[in-house]
DNA sequence: TAGTATATATCGTTAAACGATACATATCAA
DNA sequence: TTGATATGTATCGTTTAACGATATATACTA
């Protein structure tokens, strides 16, 4: 995994980390964003379905074969989604150790 | 800061990052958010100086009144740009709490 | 003096994100 | 039993974000 990849889109990373814990079907991915970004993303079905279909075509995440319920598909990250994932938390890691100090210090002392 | 709130575009946040150091001028933050990113961000003057505009107009960044160089302009945050930025890292800081182990654990073992 | 770095600015396009709507089933309470 | 709410997938159209290219000008340096 080169570092100097891109950034994944805030939509495409938080259905990565949905995904982290277990394989979930669509509607169930749209509430698991929605409570693990402490309600920042609202994430409605018009960007669930067009992101979960790019994150197949670029092979980040995969439909589970064994159907589990009719009525639902399911979703899991594949090893590039693992890779792409965890490449992802470095730079996450960053901005907390760039900004950890600066935001105590600075905020609210304006 | 209510929780709710919308997350900042990427940009935008790596804008705020970088400012939050020290006060810089536009060329100088472009420098910083492709290093700060690990190279994951690259910004360039299109996307630099439209996001200063609106950062400026969201009132989370201000031009520093006093000139330090004819040819540059300088930004800092302003009070509510240091609440943004604190509120921001809440949500880099649940993600990672979300995925720490996870990665950990699965990573590689796929 | 030619090339690279600094510095700001805008244009046009692609890509991301969102709101609305649609449709169907399931559950649950009045 | 019917109306409301939740579940589930899907698409359309629009807005916003992001990017690449280009422009212009000065400064430095090889």
């Amino acid at each position: 995994m080169k570092r100097s990849m891109k950034l994944l889109p805030q939509i495409s990373l938080s259905i990565l980390v949905a995904l982290s814990l277990k394989p979930r079907h669509g509607y169930e991915i749209m509430k698991q964003v929605n409570s693990d970004s402490l309600g920042k993303i609202n994430l409605g079905p018009g960007s669930l379905y067009t992101t979960i279909d790019q994150l197949i075509k670029e092979e980040l995440i995969e439909e589970v074969k064994e159907v589990i319920d009719e009525r639902r598909r399911y979703y899991k990250l594949t090893h590039k989604g693992w890779e792409r994932l965890d490449n992802e938390i470095e730079y996450f890691k960053q901005i907390l150790k760039l900004t950890k100090e600066r935001v105590e210090e600075n905020y609210g002392q304006i």
